[in-house]
RNA sequence: GCCCCCGUAGCCCAACAGGCAGAGGCAGCCCCCUUAAAAGGGGUCGAGUGCCGGUUCGAAUCCGGUCGGGGGCACCA
């Protein structure tokens, strides 16, 4: 048997060949019997449920056309073991993947091939699919969904129009349907803004009005236009450099009729709920940060006939506002700026200008002209004097105000009082410009800093002396509001969401636009709005510096599509499509709902099935999906917009959760190492070899680098290319033992091998190599094999429910090894059974494939699953190391039940420790029950 | 600049809630099987927890400082 070739393996030795065989045949099993099928309460996919359930999910995947790299499945795993476990511990598990399918590679793609998007997505679809099939997920494939479907859209586009038909009555704290704020209108309860009757106004005004309720709105405020792309992005989607995040292109700041989602809200609930999710304080602290609320005041500074507001979260600092400062783009600018100098103005404050009016032009031409990397990289502060004087209202000083672009039109109300003794940014420009300082919180002793921020009594500032920062806070504002000068109020950094893009690849807008342009919501009977077929799916793009340039999206030029003729309650007229289509995010704010109901063709979720799955499972739990895994990369953008359309489908009662994702776990990112030879150039990684801690590639010596694989790194591995080399549960295993999930690692493929030879151990221990037999025994474990497959079970329970697989798998490896030492002639079948079952979910095929050798009766996804007996986890005696002075010096075995002092007693008694001790008296003797003795002498 | 996370054998990682630093894997070393080979079998070696200080009978674990790595935010008033 043994002299022939390498093939001279046993016949029924666990190798990549035989994993595969059985791999192929377990996944066909399993999809041909809808093993994964997690039943419904009611609609087409019912069944009895069971009334634990769980509800798994994954950050879904876009389709890109690479396809997967090992670092991707991490996650798909993680849920997948997860789910396993449950389901084998009798709940009904709902797992599933589908596909965030709208998206620009497609579409760029089909620009430079003409190749409908809809085709590069669905072929890349089933790549992915294989891929994933391959590692043998327990999907319930009845349950994909790809957002690109009209199917899908059609309900994206209808909770679009629930957004469209609501408004967010302040009183209420919630949501409501535009129609009772309508019916307010109509029936006088509530003013409209000028003052006339409802009915005096045209349709047309009325849907103004209501347009500046909706909390999906029509906006000319300024927006990112981004030329090179063509489109305009979300605040979210810029980087801090003021660059778009995909492509990386200028964005300018342009006036553009364009979509909003009144997210802002909805900024108090964001914030506060996040305190009621079990999620990485990293991404709660994103959140809050991305929302930034602050509190403070509004102040009201007056400047000849008008006034400055300004927005401070240090109104107890007031008296020591020595100037003001309006951003270039303020208009109150060009209302304030005297006509001359004063005669005694220091010159530092004119840059040498003739008048105010010259002085700020050409300040205002400069900053417009400073991208805002220059603004942020060069933080010298720059300013211009405007002539105008405002009044301090708390003392009714007379402070010069100043336009600086230090001060930023988007945040607060775009003017800021500037108190350079707490401020250091204040502090600088007053140094620069020869303002006067007044510390109004005394800096503790000894303190050599310039602005202080910190706590302290307050100082030169008249009714507050002696306060502390908050009181003295609290009692301006309370004087503030008084005397009619300002109030407290809360900011934010969050804006509404930017909601419209001008691309091919997405949804369409459910909106047409009469000859008014008014803009009219389509009837839910109308819907899908389906894309058209277009030639070119190209936004016209532009010179990616050309800010003076207007966005055309691809819809607008299919204009058989664009014009319809339609009755929508006046009779047949012709209206006009919106031709932008959504953000990319659209799709992925709800899908946990449709995998929930995928196939129901009435609502977009059945109620039933929502409460069910989504439900919240206690009184003041938010519900949402179980337990959710994905990268940190989305803590802000989608998780943030998903709870918003939750949070508004709650308010009208659609769903019963407050929350969609009420855990959430990042997995960590499997990094790899890349090389560069002496051009700098990739080299194939796979082909380095490392000689005495140098890298060559052939004869070469490269330079190390790690970090993401990539392609263009020359360093990907594919789990394609691990299944085949080993087997997708040996892949499994080895990605699951990496290290906790959460972690980022180094991908190591010669570390593979480790998880191959325990299967093949364990496999070793049940089946004989060569004639393929079982070959457990009948024989009663001893005490001790028994005591170890116990204390195994329970360790694994824990690890499994609590994410930890790499010390799950680390105790299955202890157990097996146990096993090859104390049962060279196999494995009793006891604890053979136990193990298949423990490793099941972790690498469901070879686990199967033994369970039916065992003669299990059938699949082993439902369980059993092991239970550790109580009995067994208990010890009869126990040893204590003895410690003296904290350093352990002998041992002792007392049994478990010995009290305190007979345990003191066999220490003291111990020989080295007695040698120790001698004639001395310890001065303290601890007992650590069940852990140790320490005496201290 | 502000905030957050992480530093344990050559490498990836364990150590429940302060209690004997090691569960597991890779690599190394030794032995066995083999004409030979290894994705074969058996065994074995290996760090005092980045550094300094504190609390404690006892610190990888708690506290303070410091160094190194990673991440987020960034003229947000």
């Amino acid at each position: 048997m043994s002299d022939a070739t390498a093939e001279s393996a046993p016949s029924y030795r666990y190798t990549a060949e035989l994993a595969g065989q059985i791999e192929q045949r377990w996944q066909e099993h399993w999809d041909s019997t809808g093993t994964y099928h997690a039943p419904n309460p009611v609609g087409p996919l019912a069944g009895a449920v069971p009334e634990d359930k769980l509800f798994v999910q994954d950050m879904f995947p876009y389709p890109s056309g690479a396809g997967l790299h090992v670092g991707h499945p991490l996650g798909f795993i993680g849920t997948d073991v997860f789910a396993r476990y449950h389901r084998m511990n009798g709940r009904n598990v709902l797992h599933t993947m589908g596909f965030d399918a709208f998206g620009l590679p497609a579409e760029q793609y089909a620009v430079q091939t003409g190749q409908h998007p809809r085709k590069t997505t669905e072929d890349n679809i089933q790549t992915y699919l294989r891929q994933i099939r391959r590692l043998g997920l327990g999907h319930d494939e009845r349950r994909r969904i790809a957002t690109m479907d009209p199917d899908y859209y059609r309900w994206t586009q209808w909770i679009f129009l629930r957004i469209f038909h609501s408004w967010y009555d302040e009183k209420a704290g919630k949501a409501r349907p535009i129609t009772e704020l309508e019916a307010e209108f109509a029936q006088g309860k509530r003013a409209t803004p000028d003052g006339r009757g409802w009915c005096e106004l045209t349709h047309a005004e009325q849907q103004a009005v209501l347009n500046d309720y909706r909390l999906v709105y029509l906006s000319d405020a300024p927006v990112n236009w981004v030329p090179g792309l063509g489109t305009v992005v979300s605040n979210e989607e810029v980087t801090a450099d003021g660059r778009s995040e995909r492509g990386n292109f200028p964005v300018f700041r342009r006036n553009l009729r364009q979509w909003m989602m009144r997210i802002t809200a909805y900024a108090d609930r964001l914030i506060d709920d996040l305190d009621r999710l079990e999620w990485p304080d990293k991404v709660k602290a994103m959140q809050r940060n991305w929302i930034g609320r602050s509190h403070g005041a509004r102040v009201s500074f007056p400047v000849a006939d008008s006034a400055i507001e300004v927005f401070t979260t240090r109104p107890d600092t007031l008296f020591g506002a020595t100037y003001m400062v309006l951003a270039p783009e303020h208009p109150l600018v060009d209302t304030i700026a005297a006509a001359e100098w004063p005669d005694d103005v220091d010159p530092r404050w004119t840059t040498g200008a003739e008048t105010p009016g010259t002085a700020i032009a050409a300040y205002r031409r400069a900053a417009s002209m400073k991208s805002d990397l220059d603004r942020q990289e060069n933080k010298e502060k720059t300013g211009v004097f405007t002539g105008a004087y405002a009044t301090n209202p708390v003392n009714g000083a007379s402070i010069p105000v100043f336009v600086a672009d230090y001060v930023l039109m988007g945040y607060g109300t775009g003017a800021i009082m500037a108190v350079p003794g707490q401020d250091q940014r204040d502090w600088d420009f007053a140094t620069a410009f020869g303002l006067p300082i007044i510390r109004t919180v005394a800096p503790p002793e000894g303190f050599d800093g310039e602005a202080f921020t910190g706590d302290g009594a307050a100082v030169n500032s008249g009714f507050l002396d002696g306060l502390g920062v908050d009181e003295a806070k609290k009692t301006m504002i309370a004087w503030l509001e008084e005397n009619g000068h300002g109030n407290g109020t809360i900011q934010y950094k969050l804006r509404d969401w930017l909601f419209s893009r001008q691309r091919y690849w997405g949804e369409p807008f459910p909106i047409v636009y009469d000859e008014d342009g008014t803009p009219v919501a389509l009837p839910e009977s109308m819907l899908p709005v389906e894309l058209p077929d277009v030639d070119d799916y190209s936004p016209k793009t532009y010179d990616p510096e050309a800010a003076d340039t207007e966005p055309s999206p691809p819809l607008s030029r299919a204009t058989d599509w664009v014009e319809v003729e339609l009755d929508l309650g006046q009779g047949r007229k012709t209206y006009r499509r919106d031709t932008n289509t959504m953000p990319n995010w659209a799709g992925s704010c709800w899908y946990q709902m449709r995998y929930v109901d995928p196939t129901d063709d009435q609502r977009f979720c059945e109620p039933e099935n929502e409460r069910y799955w989504l439900g919240p499972q206690s009184p003041g739990d938010t519900g949402g999906v179980d337990l959710y895994i994905g990268g940190v990369e989305h803590a802000v953008l989608h998780l943030l917009y998903a709870r918003f359309w939750q949070k508004v489908l709650f308010d009208l009662g659609d769903v019963t959760a407050e929350e969609p994702y009420r855990r959430l776990y990042n997995q960590g990112m499997i990094q790899a190492y890349a090389y560069t030879d002496e051009r700098g150039v990739y080299v194939e990684a796979s082909e380095v070899v490392e000689r005495d801690g140098k890298y060559f590639h052939g004869d070469r010596r490269v330079r190390q680098e790690y970090g993401k694989m990539g392609k263009s790194l020359r360093n990907v591995v594919t789990p394609d290319e691990m299944c085949a080399a080993y087997g997708a549960d040996t892949f499994r295993m080895y990605e699951m033992s990496m290290g906790p999930m959460d972690v980022s690692r180094p991908w190591a493929t010669k570390d593979v091998v480790g998880a191959q030879r325990f299967l093949q151990r364990l496999w070793r221990n049940l089946v004989d190599e060569e004639t393929g037999e079982t070959r457990v025994t009948d024989t009663d474990p001893d005490e001790t094999t028994l005591r170890a497959l116990h204390k195994a079970i329970a360790g694994v329970h824990e690890d499994y429910a609590n994410l930890r697989y790499n010390t799950a798998g680390a105790k299955l490896i202890e157990l097996n090894n146990h096993v090859t030492k104390n049962f060279p002639g196999g494995a009793p079948r006891v604890v053979a059974e136990a193990m298949v079952q423990m490793l099941a979910p972790l690498c469901p095929h070879i686990a199967e494939e033994l369970w039916s050798k065992l003669g299990g009766p059938k699949s082993l996804a439902h369980g059993p699953f092991p239970k550790a007996d109580e009995r067994y986890l208990v010890e009869d005696s126990v040893e204590y190391p003895i410690q003296v002075n904290g350093k352990v010096r002998g041992r002792i075995t007392v049994p478990a039940a010995a009290s305190q002092d007979e345990v003191k007693a066999a220490a003291l008694a111990e020989e080295k420790v007695a040698a120790l001790v001698g004639d001395s008296t310890p001065k303290k003797v601890i007992v650590v029950p069940g852990r140790l003795v320490n005496i201290v002498l």
